[in-house]
DNA sequence: CTAACCGTATTATTCGTCATAGTACAGTTA
DNA sequence: TAACTGTACTATGACGAATAATACGGTTAG
């Protein structure tokens, strides 16, 4: 697990470990068919509820990123199509966000440079 | 008012308002020193309770876009300062943006693309 | 077989935020 | 003075998030 669950963090507990899930899983850190810890083990690893790591997982399979088999334990889906939705959304972001930041004044320099950022690191 | 309450939106009401003055007041409908509707007014427009409307503009005046004068009014405050900071959030979420969609595979000319998306149209 | 795991479901309780409702007070202004 | 203004406070209801405690059936290793 590289990631921990930020309690002053605003967002809930259960979205938390959703997107950490995701990231492991797009970073290819949890190849397709590997199994998820379970969820009474993550539980006791993060020091939270078993029902909130459910509720995670729940939402993790309903947006397509796993599957769960009873008895067995919940693994990593072929994600392709998924990622594909990621990217598709992220674009969408990206021309909104520079729309806007036209609208305060941000020259097409700035934007320049705010995107070439760290790429150089 | 160019602006309504989505009731559907997840995000509260009061937060509803405070974006909608803010970009008000960011593209210059609402020029500094010029008052704002008052509390009880703008719920009736709104079909809100006035106590929302008082919770939003408790929080403009926290943000530092506007100024109030128990029994005058509220009214917007010179926002060079606000604008500039509001630029520089904008420019940070770029490239956190942009780092992101690299992770995902994004290519730089997609990227682009995205950026100039709508310039043109 | 059985004990120890798995996912899953259910009910109850606690907590905080959002929104509403009602009332009140002091400052401003026509 | 009457009608505004912002501001403050308490109470209430609704909702989501999280916890707690069980319970059930499927899987698997010893």
């Amino acid at each position: 697990m590289l990631w921990r669950i930020d309690f002053r963090d605003k967002r809930p507990i259960y979205e938390q470990v959703v997107s950490g899930i995701e990231d492991e899983i797009i970073s290819g850190l949890l190849a397709p068919d590997e199994p998820l810890p379970s969820v009474r083990s993550l539980a006791t690893d993060l020091s939270i509820n078993p029902n909130t790591i459910q509720k995670a997982y729940r939402q993790l399979e309903a947006d397509g990123y796993t599957y769960s088999v009873p008895g067995r334990g919940s693994f990593v889906k072929d994600t392709e199509g998924v990622k594909e939705m990621k990217k598709e959304d992220t674009l969408r972001e990206l021309t909104a966000l520079a729309d806007r930041a036209r609208e305060l004044g941000v020259t097409e320099e700035e934007i320049q440079k705010a995107i070439k950022g760290d790429s150089h690191k």
